[in-house]
DNA sequence: TCTGGGGTCCTTCAGCTC
DNA sequence: TCTGGAGCTGAAGGACCC
């Protein structure tokens, strides 16, 4: 779901240019969560509709093209978006849907060439150099994709053919909604130089206005600069990164799939909360997440943070390292618990907290990691027993104690000792 | 205008060891 | 025994991505 920083030139016609050499496909769903929920209800087509949260602070995460006329855009405010388009039908969002949709279309991809890299639910790279003699050329092959996805999901996709995979990307980009652009080798420069600073991946809002300071507008002003300029002003890793990318040079590779290095759970809650003891259940519950999709992908993690987000957004981290990797939630919130309570900072109202556990390694390949006064063993097996019950009779199935009492607003949970397991209801 | 959630990567700094 | 520098690692924060 690209944030729109290259402007769609819609579908282009007669955009086949030489597409020798062009095997790599980024391929993106046009306005993914929309297009799976207009599917569900046909009634919605060709009415603004925002998929996100409707509350005082939720954000925009996907939009028709007919909500877009109007301004709106993912990662938008909801608040805003909805003074931008008063007509606009908010749902909520359905993950689950988008993801079985998602393995759906991939499922497609990969009939087409095992160099498959996911992006996110709804983009991938794809590499076809090993596909072009079996189906055609990349641009037919980008073309055989975009139908069997509408054919079977009933959803539009839009693919960008190049020779590396930045201009893929930005290739797809250009040509939404429902189109295919080629940027033939020869191209490349043609196309980027143009575009603007902030097109290039890894610019944001403060590269770009830093950019635009040093009187840099567009690709072509900072392929124009010389590389030390550059990387004095943003750092050795990034002036560097940005220099190729801005003479077409990108040498990574479409590589099918990369170990997790982090899983984490955070909650913003509807209102600012200092309570303790509420702040102590919520790093439980995400705690209890955080450890349960660990386990289900077999990871443990050594370092475990928090993240703390004041009523004025100020963000801070805390870490703390253990001596072996975990996947226990009974040890993620004994840490987390931690290292919130040694910022001393009982009462301040926070708008967000976080945990997340980082440095995974394969579970199975460790010891387990004993929680400092806990029975020697049995809190692993404990949850895996729990996990078991969940897979077989549901989530909330079995909870710690203190989330029982309001599974459906655990941010509002009554007092009860954290971290104490029964059964649920 | 007022900023979700789940991630990655980079830079800076401090502490430790040699 | 003390001190300073180099190199490494972990923590923290910021920027960015979808």
């Amino acid at each position: 779901m690209s944030r729109g920083r290259v402007q769609p030139t819609g579908p282009p016609t007669g955009a086949r240019g030489d597409d020798t050499g062009c095997t790599v496909l980024h391929v993106d769903m046009d306005a993914f969560y929309v297009a799976v929920e207009v599917r569900r209800r046909p009634d919605l087509r060709g009415k603004p509709v925002i998929v996100g949260g409707d509350g005082s602070r939720g954000v925009v995460a996907s939009a028709s093209y007919e909500a877009r006329a109007f301004g709106v855009h993912s990662a938008m405010p909801s608040v805003r978006a909805r003074r931008l388009c008063p007509k606009a039908i908010f749902l909520p969002p359905d993950f689950e849907e988008y993801a079985a949709t998602s393995r759906a279309v991939m499922a497609v991809f990969r009939d087409v060439t095992p160099l498959v890299e996911p992006i996110s639910l709804d983009e991938a790279f794809l590499d076809v150099a090993g596909a072009v003699r079996r189906l055609g050329s990349p641009a037919a092959i980008g073309e055989q994709i975009r139908a069997r996805v509408e054919a079977e999901q009933q959803i539009t996709c839009s693919v960008g053919v190049a020779s590396t995979k930045f201009v893929a990307k930005l290739a797809s980009a250009r040509c939404k909604p429902d189109g295919l652009l080629v940027v033939p080798r020869d191209g490349v420069l043609e196309f980027l130089h143009p575009l603007p600073v902030a097109a290039l991946w890894g610019v944001g809002e403060k590269s770009e206005e830093r950019l635009r300071a040093l009187g840099l507008n567009t690709v072509g002003d900072l392929a124009a600069m010389p590389l030390a300029a550059l990387t004095a002003a943003l750092g050795p890793a990034a002036g560097a990164h940005l220099h190729a990318l801005a003479w077409g040079r990108d040498a990574r590779v479409v590589t099918p799939s990369e170990p997790d290095k982090s899983i984490g759970a955070e909650e913003t809650f509807e209102r600012d909360i200092g309570d303790p003891a509420a702040i102590h259940r919520e790093l439980l519950r995400l705690s209890e997440r955080t450890a349960a999709r660990l386990r289900q992908a077999g990871w443990a993690g050594r370092t475990i943070s928090i993240k703390i987000r004041y009523a004025d957004f100020t963000t801070i981290t805390r870490a703390r390292t253990l001596p072996a990797p975990t996947d226990v939630a009974k040890v993620v919130y004994a840490t987390a618990r931690g290292l919130y309570d040694a910022l001393g900072i009982a009462g301040t109202p926070l708008r967000l907290v976080g945990v997340r556990v980082e440095h995974l390694v394969a579970a199975d390949a460790e010891p387990e990691q004993l929680v400092i006064g806990a029975p020697d063993t049995g809190w692993r097996e404990a949850e895996q027993a729990v996990d078991r019950a969940v897979r077989r009779f549901g989530t909330g199935a079995v909870r710690p104690a203190t989330l029982v009492d309001d599974a459906d607003d655990p941010r509002a949970a009554q007092s009860a000792p954290p971290g104490e397991l029964r059964p649920g209801t």
